[in-house]
Order: structure tokens, then sequence, then C-alpha cells
DNA sequence: CTGTTAGCGCTTTCAA
DNA sequence: TTGAAAGCGCTAACAG
């Protein structure tokens, strides 16, 4: 075990400089109102014991943290990463501290991360909840701390929240889709119990609606937003009889799957089959044709993330609290995998 | 302004539950021997309260905090994440929390970080610095607490590292090209003031002696690590009247460059030229012929970087400090983009 | 089983 | 210009 009990306190630098502790710490501090006689002896002697002041002992009496905390779900997706980044610039300009915490998507690990957030303290907290229902964030509020809910809701909870419009992004993905001329649009989905999932899904049903094009059992396919599920449901749609001319991905890497299936059925993106996948990914630009996607303003959804939290941080107890909910839009990336393509349309 | 004053206080839950701290404190820590009686009582006036115990009184006196930081240039680099990613789940195996900051890869900032880190608290750190020279890390080494360098040096420090052999990286990429047949091989270098940039050049200079093959100064290309640079070298080196027959570019992003760069030259990847990129790299499995990199384990270098850190802070301060210097291998990922051709070699 | 009390290392009145 | 002393919130002997 390691011993810190021999670091020298201030209390042993006031003896060795023969003056009072509250002296030392005075010229520690830059207060001034020190005669400089007595302050060199100090500083001489703080060398002398290579004393350093206990920065947790400090910080138990100046209370202020000016410290956020924000929770993801995981670390290792470039979209949350792009969302701290925006978060932090914000923070950073307004002199807060941003730590950083990954749940692993777990609810457990989210918990901890509360009791440990509350403990050491912070005056506020960004959250991508592991689970929507939120029961483990409910420390936070019991402990009156500003959170804010970003990307995920928080189904039981009045809490300040900040997403995409997932509807309209995939609206707006098949609409395109239908005025390149598709009729035959696939969807593989994600969970149906998830707000992501199940909004996206909404979306491809109102623009298949809305242009009077009856929905297709068959070209609806249930994946579970990961890469493995969008890559056996194209499978699944290629072996259909009457095969889809268009496939929407609802997330980005479900839509790594289905790429990869494309490739090993030589299934001809763009030409035989379009594609547009909600979410952008990295890989976009360089399959050929490149893919047409759904983008978030990931950076942004931080930005404002931040700019509500500190609203809330400055914002006054007694105020009654009336939950703010934000919506952003998403945005079309067109490029080049749903282009109009007669060979497809009319075969 | 928020008034946070008012959170209560182990002596309010005591007076509160009609007991003493201590007892109350016992049951906080589970320390046991207090009657049901009087534990629920006291769990009643917690709960009643919403009191949380604070963790910077409570590590003033029990100086283990179970709190690790770590600290990374880049927190949308998909390589700090697999680091990150590594660390935390050996760390939560150890039951530590751990903690991440984002640099930015600016030394201010670290510097921020570092006084943040400190005065909160931890147990350890893990670090790839934003500046190798560290003299931003000083307060760390100061309070002489635990610091693990990763995947970048200190230079004038006596820290702990682990890094990955950049050299035997870069050598044993370059051997495979020229086993392939290749003698006019390109690369392109990262900074030469940087250990990567500098280590990776000197691989590829040793390769290529080995083997009794000459430098060619006009294959050997200046870039930053960015992907601009890969981008418009690659441009540079197709002009060249006597263009090589492989190119190694010495990272990620910069390979990201040269790909793009090679489509619209139309320079046939795997046809005309040959190609091995540092780093592994998302797009590598989506281009056509696929990429071969030189692949590092990240996720291995934070559990390796943790465990150090694990034996360190649990080592007595007494003991004299031994530097240790790890270096994890890399391993060739080979792919398509290197293949022998003969249609490149003996035209 | 439970309470009293002495610190942890520092900052900050209040006096001198 | 300096010092004494009262805490910050908690833990850990030591007593009962």
């Amino acid at each position: 075990m390691k011993t810190r009990r021999d670091k020298p306190t201030i209390v042993d630098v006031a003896k060795l400089a023969g003056v009072s502790v509250a002296t030392v710490s005075r010229v520690i501090n830059h207060q001034g109102g020190v005669r400089k006689e007595t302050e060199d002896r100090i500083i001489h002697a703080i060398k002398e014991l290579n004393y350093i002041r206990d920065a947790v002992a400090r910080s138990m009496i100046q209370k202020e943290t000016k410290t956020i905390a924000v929770i993801i779900p995981d670390i290792c997706n470039p979209f949350f990463s792009q969302l701290v980044s925006g978060i932090e610039q914000k923070a950073l300009k307004q002199d807060y501290f941003t730590t950083l915490s990954n749940s692993n998507d777990s609810k457990t690990i989210e918990s901890k991360i509360v009791q440990h957030v509350l403990e050491r303290g912070v005056d506020g907290v960004i959250v991508t909840t592991s689970d929507e229902n939120g029961d483990q964030l409910k420390p936070l509020f019991d402990a009156n701390i500003p959170v804010i809910a970003v990307d995920r809701v928080l189904k039981n909870n009045d809490v300040d929240t900040v997403i995409i419009g997932n509807r309209e992004g995939s609206y707006e993905a098949v609409t395109h889709l239908i005025k390149e001329g598709h009729e035959k649009i696939a969807i593989i989905r994600g969970p149906q119990d998830t707000t992501p999932g199940l909004e996206r899904y909404k979306g491809y049903q109102l623009a298949l609606k809305e242009h009077g094009i009856k929905e297709v059992t068959n070209w609806v396919a249930d994946g579970d937003f990961k890469e493995q599920s969008g890559y056996e449901l194209t499978k699944e749609l290629f072996k259909l009889k009457d095969r889809p001319t268009a496939i929407f991905s609802s997330n980005n890497l479900m839509s790594v799957g289905v790429i990869k299936a494309l490739q090993e059925l030589n299934w001809q993106l763009g030409d035989e089959v379009s594609f547009i996948g909600f979410d952008d990914i990295e890989i976009a630009t360089f399959t050929n044709p490149n893919l047409t996607t759904v983008s978030r303003p990931m950076k942004q959804l931080g930005e404002v993330a931040f700019d509500l939290l500190y609203e809330r941080m400055k914002e006054d107890d007694s105020k009654t609290f009336i939950k703010q909910e934000l919506i952003l839009p998403p945005y079309l990336n067109i490029r080049e995998s749903c282009k109009k393509n007669n060979s497809i349309i009319n075969r």
C-alpha cells in the first residue's frame, strides 16, 4: 500500500519558516499582505521541504466544482465522440470542466457512475442513458442536480431533452427514394421498443402512405442495430422472389452489414439496388457508389445540450421546473447510392 | 445562481436518526456492528434527507479514491476509444472507476486537466500526452501520483511507458512489400519530430537497407499525419516520371487521403500500385482491393497500461523507482492491397 | 452496540 | 502584517 503520510504539510512549512499556517496559506494563494522578507522565508521553506499543497484538502473548503459529467453508452461509437466533443467545447468556453464516463450500455454500470458522480460532486449532468426508463438516474434528481437527456429520452421523468428528429429523418430518406422512382422499398428496422427504432419505422410508413404505396410485410426486416443483423437480413431480402429495389437501413452499424452482404451477394449497389442508411458512417464515401445517408448534427446536439444545461445550472432552484424538449432536424446527405437508375426501375 | 450549500451532511443524518455520526458512518460503510433497528432508522433518515456522502471529505482520510484518470488527446480518434475501452474494463475488474478527459491535443488544456484531477483526487493517471516534453504533467509527479504514459512517451521524465513498436511495424510492412517483389516503395512520413513519425520512417529505412535497396529521395514524402497531406502527396507521387509501385503510409488519416487520391487519379490500387498503411482503419475492408495495414492491439495496450498502473498504485512509496518500458508488437494485417502482382512489377 | 472526540490539510474570519 | 482558532465533512480510535 501507498503511504503518503510523509508528505510535508502546511504546518511543516510554517514551523520551518517560523510563521503561522495562515501566513503560509496567504503566500501560497498569492493573497498579498505579507512582508517581503517573511514571504521569502516561506518560499524558501517550501522549496526546502518540497512542499505541495494538498488539492483534496483544499477543495473540501472551496466548494465550487465547475464540473459537469457526461455519461454515454458507448465510447467506441463515433457518434458519441462527436457529441461529447460538442459538449466539451461549449463547456470550456464557460469555464466548465467535462468528465466523461462510459456505461457500456449497462444499466448497472450507469448506476455506479451516477453514484460516483454524486459523491465527487458536479454541477450538472448530460446523459445518453442505457435504459430509457431511467430509474438509475433517480439519485441525480433527488440531489436536485440539473440533468439533460440527449439522443435518448427518459420516459418516466421530467427531464430536459435534446434529440434528433428520427421520424422526419427516415421520412425524408424514404420519400427521396420514392421520388427517385422506387416503390419496392425495404426497411431494416431497429428494435421496436426503443424510441429510435420505432420512430424511424414510423417515418418509413408515413412516407409510403403519403405516396400511396402499400407496405409489404416481406420487405420489413427486424434487426437489432448491430452489424450482423444488417448483414443477415440483406441476405434474406436477396432470396425473395420479389426483391426490393431499394433498402433503407435504420442505423449505421446495420448499414455496414448491409453493404458487406451486398458485396458478397454481388447484388450491385446503385445498379440493382439503391440504398440509404440512417446515420452517417465513415465508409460512406469509400463504397462504390458512395452511400446516401441521413445525417445527424451530433456536434451541434452536444452544443445545444450544454447550453440547456448551463441555463439550468444558472437558474434559481425556486423556479418551477418546466420541461424543455428540443428536436433538431436531421438532414439527407445525398450521395450516389440512391440515384435514379432506369435499369433498376424498369427491369 | 444555484444554492447547494444546504446539502445534508452526516451530522444532519445523525440528528434526524437520533444517533451519533459514528454510527451513521458505520452503516454508510457497511461496517456492521449496528443494531438492525438503529440501522433502519439511519437508512430511513438518509433517504429522507437524500444524503450523499462527500467523497472529497472522505478521501482526505482514506487516502484511496479508487478512481483513475485517463487523459487522451483526441476523443474522436477511434484508436483512443479502443485504448480507453481496454483500460476501463480492466479497471472495473479491480473495482476502480475511470474518468476520461480530452486534451484536444492542447498542452494548455492538458495542464488544466491535471490541475483538476489533482484537486478532486485520483489514485493514478494514464496519459497519452499532447506534448512529449511533459512539463504540463509535473504537478502529478510532484504530488507523487503514479503516472503511466501510453502510446506517446514522456521524453524528460522517468515514467512507466507502454507503447507499440513503431519501428518494427513499419519495418515489417516494408519488408513485406519487398518480399512481394517491390523495389520502388514510397513512404508518406509523419512529422519527424514526433516519436511515431520518426520511428516509422526508421523502420522503412531499415527494411530497404537490409534488402540492399537504395532510398530514393523522390519517394520520401513529408506529411503531417492529417488526411489532406496524404491526399496531396499521393498526387505528387503520381506526377513523378518514375512512379513508385508501392506506397507505405505512416498513419491512418493519411491513408484515407492516399486512397481518396488514388481513386481520383484512377491510379489502380492493387493493380498499378500496392499499398500498406500504418494503423488499422475502418474503410480497409471497403476499398477494392481491401487494404493491408499495420495493426496495433489498442485494447491490449490499454489493459497492459492499467496493469502497470495498478502495480504502481499498490506499491510502497519507499521502493526505489525503476522505470518500466513496455513495447507491444504490432502485427501485419495482410489483406489484398499489397499482393504480388506481375502487372505492376514487370511493366 | 453506540457515542465522544481527535484529527485529515487547508482556508478564513477575527483579533492583535 | 501576522497569528489563533474555527471549521469543511468524514473516519477511526477509544470509551463506555
